[in-house]
DNA sequence: CAGTATCCTTAATGATACTG
DNA sequence: CAGTATCATTAAGGATACTG
């Protein structure tokens, strides 16, 4: 409940506009960001969004990603209730991951931010090039 | 933008569920993420979508972005044709920064984000605080 | 297979001083 | 006011070796 729709017409605004009136200054957007503006973890939710799936099969689905940041992806989006696992006490062992009901709630917004991705990839690669084009030299990237 | 809820989705169906296909590993939601999921853009987004800002309000507003963090963030935005900035050469000097249509559009997604973050912050607040009395001491933050 | 444990490199952010 | 330039500090990620 932290971001309000306001008629605010400070300017030549026009259409839906953001705001986080003064309660907090982040909207609680950057805990989610926190979780998903990481390297991997967009990545392993899409993967579990198709199914179950044990560490190795996770690892073979996202490749470049190393043992270390898999078992750090996967663990903490199990403490933050987006992913369960489940160990078969077996030989060899086998762990299985899957999405958790809010996990798969998260994959609707994923969904949304790979919606408006696809339809800015290119205006912001153009944009990219010209300001570039302008700024030799800058360091901004 | 209309994101739909399907209820319970049985992973291991064909459902309605995020999909990168074999074309991309990522389907380009990391490049907004890069943008997004720093620790500054989007609260600069969200304070333009109120209206044309200079660079001291920005500041202001943004409480503890420090003058170095602004100036690479702004520079990012505008880079992506998110943002746009316009000098004008009085004395002293007045740069506004204005959010472009499609840094406009951009404020959607945003919205989504906080609605999201706004529904789950508890339940996960909830699932990190069970998960960290479970796993003491095992470093994962 | 499914991890841990170390060590190392790089990227991101912060603090401070200075300038047109 | 609106920056730039430097330096210092963290955090994130990667490489590799080892284990139940």
């Amino acid at each position: 409940m932290s971001v309000r729709h306001t008629g605010v017409t400070t300017a030549a605004t026009i259409g839906p506009v953001v705001s986080c009136g003064e309660e907090h200054e982040d909207c609680g957007i950057r805990e989610v960001l926190d979780r998903l503006g990481d390297k991997w973890s967009v990545l392993v939710v899409v993967e579990l969004a198709q199914g179950i799936r044990r560490f190795r099969q996770l690892q073979r689905a996202v490749p470049g990603i190393s043992q270390r940041m898999l078992t750090l992806t996967v663990r903490r989006l199990e403490r933050d209730g987006l992913v369960s696992r489940t160990v078969h006490p077996t030989v060899p062992p086998q762990v299985e991951y899957e999405l958790t009901p809010m996990g798969h709630s998260l994959t609707h917004l994923v969904k949304t931010l790979a919606d408006w991705s696809a339809e800015h990839r290119d205006p912001i690669a153009r944009a990219r090039r010209e300001w570039d084009a302008e700024h030799p030299g800058s360091g901004i990237r």
